[in-house]
DNA sequence: TCGGTTTCTTGCAACGATACAAAGAAAGGA
DNA sequence: TCCTTTCTTTGTATCGTTGCAAGAAACCGA
């Protein structure tokens, strides 16, 4: 590995002004310019960024932290982040913390020891007592985050706008005839997972439906539960007409629940999902969704922190809600003659 | 942030004493050990990764790139790669090359600027003489390959035995009665589009049959490559009756012509794939596939660097085999009558 | 010829850690 | 008591940069 400093030995010259050549400040001569470059170019020079973060105070560097890599809500997020990020010349760090909070924790410690200029955050499941703490681990390492916020805003948020999101895919359920809807939620500590209940209440509300608790589960947002829960309602006596998954996991766990019970989609039960995916229209049935743009609300998530570190003094509260969608596919269709006389 | 010397300074001893108790040295009495460690966490000391780093002459940190993080395949590997080197104290930097060489070269100059400990590099299309200067611009970093390596082997790559796993895909349509198989490979520049084109054509001469080359299509593991030659294969006068799709994205696009085209499958065409992916049996049909260990191909690629850097001294050249697997599902069946004689 | 500006180059001090040598203190042995 | 050994703490160099202050030319008008 070369060095600035070997680089102005060979040449015989200080290192400041092979560093000044780098740094095209002024004051250069023109020959001792073309000299310092042709040797740069020959010696294949790399400068040490490393160094030049220490000095610099700033690694160009961005940590995401995301619940679920394998969740493709997340991975398309990520990908939104990166891409983000790459144009912009900054450097993306990922970690996956696996729905684990002693794991955020770890990464977030890291990530602020200087190691990153910023942290975009898809908070794991936790408490509001638990994330109120996460500021000070953080300490002054800005911090945005995504998709899964706070209650309290205190910083920058990107996310979605849950409850009408889930209101709409509700309400096209009603419009269908479907009166009796059931709903698999996310852990409800998380605001996004509440909003979304709220915002089928809401709907059901509207119309005039009573809540059945019998039809409300709440899941953690993996395959399993969404599987899990999504038998144990459509095995029970009074199954419901139409399920809405609170999340794309959720939503293809009840997929191959409704698959392994020999039950028709949607001619026995209809089903509504979140976070569309981009081969859903290959499923089978085709799924109506919820799309949330993932990639976008993560290429949002960059620019706003890239945004906050080019005003670092300024206390930033933001809230940036971007537009959900429900894609209508073969998934969901109007209830049969006989459930829809049950209720 | 509170450095090493603010907390010394605040004890009144000598910085070099807390940097001692934070790593652990001997000769700390037990009494200046207790009260710097006091200390320590009362300030919620963090130590400057960075600083530490440029000291140490490691990062604790990987490179990754890939050519194309849409593809589950790929984030999946990277999930793979994320998981091992978390584990192992290590984080991840994430590059997207998207499949265009100036911008994989742009991220393997910026990683070998010391900002990463090595680099684990799935390459985009490039030619062999383009790969052999890939040593070069990443000088001295360790460098392992995956899935995407070059033809001759100077490092380690972690792949799979693409050729048996076509020849396998191949042998399972040829065993159902297909005669007339269409292929669409990757960029054959690329070494394992090449492999599992031999593959292809080697299962085919032991079954005695000739290679046709209007069944060859050669496109870009893109959907978009995958559906326009998938539908030209299908709409020409004597279409085959089965598909190899050479990647996830290329097979997904040809379904979608299949779709498109009002063609049934398996009935008309039978289609197998590479590259399973987490919901291919909900797909519509469920596909018969390729499965490459994904997770696995990255976890044992951040293994090999991990143990790369362990023993830097010794030049090593490694292939790591990891073996594939023919899911068969229901997107392959025998050929309808009428199109088995045609041929 | 001499101060004064402008242009170019060079030391030097950070940045925040690690690690080694050296100094200082305490204890043990003759 | 003095010397040696062991334990404890401190000073200093180093990692590879950047950027500022200051020195050294060169130019220019008085």
């Amino acid at each position: 590995m070369t060095t600035i400093r070997e680089i102005a030995k060979e040449l015989g010259v200080s290192f400041s002004t092979v560093s000044a050549v780098i740094n095209k400040r002024r004051y250069v001569s023109p020959t001792m310019r073309a000299r310092v470059e042709k040797a740069l170019e020959d010696a294949n020079y790399q400068p040490n960024s490393i160094a030049r973060s220490l000095r610099l105070r700033e690694s160009r560097t961005i940590g995401l932290i995301v619940p679920n890599l394998a969740d493709p809500f997340f991975s398309d997020l990520m990908r939104g982040t990166e891409d983000y990020l790459g144009s912009a010349g900054y450097r993306l760090i990922v970690a996956d913390s696996r729905e684990d909070w002693k794991r955020q924790q770890d990464y977030l410690a890291s990530f602020a020891g200087r190691m990153t200029d910023g942290i975009i955050l898809s908070t794991c499941v936790a408490s509001d007592q638990q994330i109120a703490t996460i500021p000070e681990v953080v300490r002054d390492v800005p911090l945005v985050f995504v998709d899964r916020c706070p209650h309290k805003v205190k910083t920058i948020c990107v996310l979605v706008d849950n409850a009408e999101a889930s209101h709409a895919a509700t309400q096209h359920l009603i419009g269908l005839g479907h009166r009796h809807i059931a709903i698999i939620t996310g852990p409800l500590i998380l605001l996004n997972a509440a909003e979304r209940f709220a915002g089928y209440k809401r709907a059901l509300r509207a119309h005039g439906i009573p809540l059945d608790h019998g039809l409300v589960r709440t899941g953690d947002n993996t395959e399993d539960s969404g599987n899990w829960l999504g038998s144990e309602l459509l095995r029970q006596e009074n199954p419901p007409t139409a399920v809405l998954g609170c999340s794309l996991l959720t939503t293809l766990g009840v997929l191959t629940a409704i698959r392994e019970l020999g039950i028709s989609c949607p001619r026995d039960v209809s089903l509504v999902g979140f976070d569309d995916f981009a081969w859903s229209s290959l499923l089978s049935p085709p799924l109506t969704m919820v799309r949330q743009p993932a990639t976008e609300m993560g290429a949002a998530a960059a620019k706003a922190i890239l945004k906050r570190l080019r005003a670092p003094n300024q206390e930033m509260v933001d809230k940036i809600v971007l537009p959900t969608q429900l894609i209508v596919r073969e998934s969901t269709a109007a209830p049969k003659r006989g459930n829809q006389t049950q209720k």
